[in-house]
DNA sequence: TTTAATAGATCAAACGTTTAATTTAATTTT
DNA sequence: AAAATTAAATTAAACGTTTGATCTATTAAA
């Protein structure tokens, strides 16, 4: 490989010009008319020649870089590298292989947050964002939606008019939890919610499903006992720690619920720990199950959990941003429903 | 933002030249001399028209793209998504960012593999490649460093001639980890290596310091004890299983070692799972310690181990790599040693 | 035989920068 | 006052593609 190959250098060989070629390796021709001599000569000297496109000119010419931007909303304890978002990642990298986009990774660091997703814009180093785990209702998430530019946000549960986005529905997620619960027989079920101030969008949505659930005649002559933290709430990883309260709080009780949900996995994950430490068998004597995916299953499953669709819903918002980008029409909205998983990890109240 | 600035539109509303506008806003001065005058209108319009550069044009001239492909090894249990790369990936990311590069993932799903390197490059989409989790000796790995781009393998532990690459001392890492056992008073220590046949290379140096230092004087007088699995290995992730199959094997002894290392992290970890559900307190009964990070600390460490800088070599490849794009001279070889993490969570061995 | 159509290709402009070479006018030196 | 220097710009080419417009033989229709 002396020297780069370009659409020129191809020509000479071949003895044309710059345009044929072109139109050769594109298959696209338009006014342009090829021979088939000409046509098989010019491809066997470019694949000889080891050529390959000049991304840049390419996309100086088409105003479209192909390539998609990931941002990752950062905070203390989320950011691209947990289950979470890389499950979400793994679904828009396909759909992105699938339609010959590339991924640029916005921000991981917190280091230049958001005018990134503008920037990267405006200098057609990308053709969209997708948000992952943005701040529901956020100002900036607010003036990007606002602003055209192609943009879809994942997991964004909460509406927001003008804002594409893929959702997951929380209190359907709730319910289902609740009902597996009520098919197996529990009467008394407790629900771990998160600490106040309820600035967890996602876990409110839950709560208040369930809270809701106590006046649906669906779940008459069932006992729905709510607990939540109390309100010491550090800035690092704070999950565990509601967990292990409320299992506790559930625990002390003279009659405890046969069954607990925790609003995430990673809640009732730690109520799991917890629980077995103090000698409480699960399942057995309690049945525990998370909303959401967990990350604890190292080895093996340890919780019924409902399950986020995570990687679908990635893939699903990268398509649409794809469509989006291409104008081609499109539904811009998607709302995703969580399934039961290992649903056998709870049983029957204890003395049924 | 009715339609894009360019250069030219600038230069039409400040009155002057494309040329001058180029020269004012990189802060770049060739021939081209300009009065602060003119200087600070253009600066104030380009604000005003929130002008950014054209990144395929400017790319297209100097013929650099500002972007690191990462190349992350894909196999059944490996791939980006574990915490092994992304520790990695946030270092490579910090040191990116830092120099003003992009980073542009190269495969994720196995999709299409080794060639995506080579093609990326040729397209002049990325201006080098960072290497995760190569199979240490591969062909394409040897291939690539044949051709000359700059490529940079991080935790590529064997030594290959041509290839720059981030390294980690197993050899020593396994010492560090007897030689902390042995500070703790134990004399008879395990070693659960990998399932035949040796396919992990870093696994296989563990072992073969741990079973050289047999023969070491300064370790006379201790009992080495090692032992691999039956040989059977799934496809699927099979470190839980050595781990369990191990720490029987040990236990099952009539008098079984007062400690053990796993030859990675997790396998530890498994060995730690099956010990406590064995009844045998850890630490206390029994010392645990796995060489390499583990991800089994959701709810505080679970085990010592012997920490591989993951992030420290990734931002080092980083900033290597760029050396080498930049053409600034520099070591294009750097090896790491690992440290003891948590080293409270063994103890002296019983009785002593 | 002239005209029209067509196959097969070439030309040239444009995308938005960068940068060496050149120009112009003002100022300084001799 | 002429020559030389300098400040402040302008010009134009180049980077590698894409694509509508144009050109030239050759063949088909009139």
């Amino acid at each position: 490989m002396a020297k780069k190959a370009t659409l020129c250098s191809i020509a000479e060989l071949a003895g044309c010009s710059a345009a044929v070629v072109s139109r050769v390796l594109n298959h696209t021709r338009g006014t342009t008319k090829v021979s088939e001599a000409m046509a098989n000569r010019i491809r066997e000297i470019a694949a000889r020649e080891n050529y390959r496109p000049n991304f840049a000119s390419r996309s100086l010419k088409s105003n479209r870089s192909r390539t998609l931007g990931v941002y990752v909303q950062p905070s203390l304890w989320h950011g691209l590298g947990r289950q979470y978002e890389m499950s979400i990642f793994c679904g828009i990298e396909r759909a992105a292989m699938a339609h010959g986009y590339d991924l640029l990774i916005l921000n991981m660091s917190c280091s230049a947050a958001t005018a990134v997703c503008g920037e990267k814009l405006a200098e057609h180093r990308i053709d969209g964002v997708l948000l992952l785990h943005a701040e529901p209702g956020a100002d900036w998430v607010r003036e990007l939606a606002a602003a055209h530019p192609p943009v879809v946000a994942v997991d964004y549960n909460k509406p927001e008019p003008g804002l594409d986005t893929v959702s997951f529905d929380n209190a359907d997620a709730a319910l289902r939890a609740l009902r597996h619960l009520q098919s197996l027989g529990h009467r008394r079920i407790g629900f771990i919610g998160h600490t106040p101030p309820r600035t967890d969008w996602d876990g409110t949505q839950r709560e208040d499903a369930f809270l809701a659930a106590r006046n649906d005649p669906a779940f008459a002559g069932m006992e729905l006992l709510f607990h939540t933290g109390s309100g010491i709430r550090p800035d690092s990883p704070y999950c565990q720690l509601e967990g292990e309260e409320g299992i506790r709080h559930y625990l002390a009780m003279k009659q405890p619920p046969s069954a607990v949900i925790g609003y995430n996995s990673l809640v009732a994950l730690s109520a799991l720990y917890t629980a077995r430490q103090l000698g409480v068998a699960v399942p057995g004597a309690l049945s525990l199950i998370g909303i959401d995916n967990h990350p604890g299953d190292w080895f093996g499953p340890a919780l019924t959990c409902v399950e986020h669709p995570l990687t679908d819903m990635g893939e699903v918002a990268c398509e649409l941003l794809i469509a989006k980008i291409e104008a081609r029409d499109s539904a811009l909205q998607r709302r995703f429903h969580g399934t039961l998983l290992h649903p056998d990890l709870t049983t029957a109240p204890k003395g049924e």
